[in-house]
DNA sequence: TCCGCTCACACGTTTGAATGGC
DNA sequence: AGCCATTCAAACGTGTGAGCGG
């Protein structure tokens, strides 16, 4: 795990650079990811992160959204988001803080959550920050929408890749830049444990205004006895003193208090002497760029210098992603997007030195990738395959030791095809090891 | 008894179809 | 006929709190 040392300085680091890279940018491979929302993110951080999941599958708030440069403007890419676990324990809410409380239970079916407008032309990504905002989370191993499944009371963090691809077949073929912000990290919940987090939660997010306190959802309240009021109200923010007008001022303030990082104190002092059931010496693969084979050419300007990265947690973190290539030939992603795909907003249209683009619609990639084009909620088109995780083709237990079947040879990425390890943008102390979170599930390729 | 999870609920936001004016 | 702005209802997203089960 990063220090909080290591944190803070990321976190106080000199601003991005402008999005704009110079003309020759993207010919030294300098692609760039900026996180939006760094102050609301680091603010939730600083507490603990909570992500509620349902069943049904709930939204992230903060949610993901990003700022790209550096991509070849005419090329297309494919991005996704995956979720990766912090370490291999489950934790428990102790009043205060959170305490490990165990071994994670096995990973659930991998997931990963293609954004609606893949591919587009860099130019797209770039013309406009791009938003994840309708990536949901469950804890329904059984889910069928192509929502990312997490376990509740386990820490994670989404992991964005960046793939040139002229269409979602070609994805494996290409190469993967994968970014992560450390504070995007949370904790996967089913009900808020931190009420702190609570009370952010509903100051920040529009659709929580009615639980505010400022004199909204007075019908609702009014209709709850008195007395159990006064105690949700003192309970909830018990410990919590700041109103509505601390928020903005604390942003005024340098860098981040080490206090505010309590909630984790004790169970990272813990993690860093206790073994993780992944395996500590692995770490360092939790490399920036994950890479699949592709012709040496392709990739001669596509890897660069990662201590230029705009991450907020840019660090020189190490190594390789190695692999053996048995595994990528025979699989396909599950790759999951939203039911609605958002094909009606805007597109690339306009003239640009690429000539005309022209971003395709929603794509009929079943069979090819065995993703769920998540169009479940529409009647009529599910007809095609939708993943099931519980196929006999994956079985679960991730974590605990993936059985020969589940996880051929090491990687699906090999190094005979890297050409240059590029490092992480930030090296935790015990992240998830790189090897048991593939980009995509094996059972998917 | 404790703890985590599910569900129904009330409330607010978002979305898109319908309508009317120019 | 086409465009734009407004209205309105349905769908959706949210945290709450009671109840359930291990």
């Amino acid at each position: 795990m990063q220090s909080i040392r290591d944190l803070k300085s990321n976190f106080s680091g000199p601003p991005p650079p402008p999005m704009a890279p110079g003309p020759d940018a993207y010919l030294q491979g300098n692609i760039r990811m900026t996180l939006e929302d760094t102050e609301l993110w680091k603010t939730f951080y600083e507490i603990g992160t909570e992500m509620i999941i349902t069943k049904p599958g709930r939204r992230m708030f903060p949610h993901c959204k990003v700022n790209l440069s550096g991509l070849i403007p005419c090329a297309k890419y494919v991005l996704l988001v995956d979720m990766v676990p912090e370490d291999g324990f489950r934790y428990k809410w102790n009043k205060k803080k959170w305490e490990v409380a165990g071994k994670a239970e096995p990973q659930p079916p991998c997931r990963t959550y293609l954004h609606p407008d893949s591919p587009a032309p860099g130019s797209h990504w770039m013309k406009q920050s791009v938003s994840f905002l309708k990536l949901k989370l469950t804890n329904n191993t059984l889910d069928q929408h192509g929502h990312i499944i997490l376990h509740s009371m386990h820490r994670y963090h989404p992991r964005f890749h960046i793939v040139q691809a002229d269409d979602l077949f070609s994805v494996r073929w290409s190469v993967f830049q994968t970014f992560t912000f450390p504070e995007t990290s949370f904790t996967a919940v089913t009900a808020y444990q931190n009420t702190k987090i609570t009370k952010l939660k509903i100051d920040h997010n529009p659709f929580a205004k009615g639980f505010r306190d400022e004199g909204t959802n007075k019908k609702r309240r009014a209709n709850k006895d008195p007395s159990c009021l006064e105690k949700r109200t003192k309970s909830s923010y018990d410990g919590f003193d700041g109103e509505d007008e601390e928020l903005p001022k604390r942003k005024e303030e340098d860098g981040v208090k080490e206090e505010r990082y309590s909630p984790w104190d004790a169970e990272r002092e813990h993690r860093v002497r206790t073994d993780s059931p992944v395996g500590a010496d692995t770490r360092d693969l939790y490399s920036t760029e994950q890479l699949v084979p592709t012709p040496a050419s392709y990739q001669s300007y596509r890897f660069h210098e990662y201590g230029k990265s705009p991450s907020p947690s840019s660090s020189i973190g190490s190594s390789n992603s190695r692999s053996g290539r048995s595994s990528f030939e025979s699989r396909v992603p599950d790759i999951a997007t939203v039911p609605d795909h958002d094909s009606s907003k805007p597109r690339e249209v306009g003239p640009s030195s690429c000539g005309p683009q022209h971003l395709p619609g929603p794509q009929d990639y079943t069979g090819v990738l065995n993703m769920s084009v998540a169009q479940a909620s529409k009647p009529g088109v599910i007809g095609h395959h939708i993943y099931n995780p519980y196929s006999t083709e994956q079985p679960l237990g991730q974590w605990g030791g993936p059985g020969p079947s589940q996880y051929p040879p090491p990687h699906h990425l090999t190094t005979d095809y890297t050409t240059q390890a590029v490092h992480h943008s930030y090296h935790h102390g015990n992240v998830a090891e790189w090897s048991q979170y593939p980009l995509f599930s094996y059972s998917c390729w």
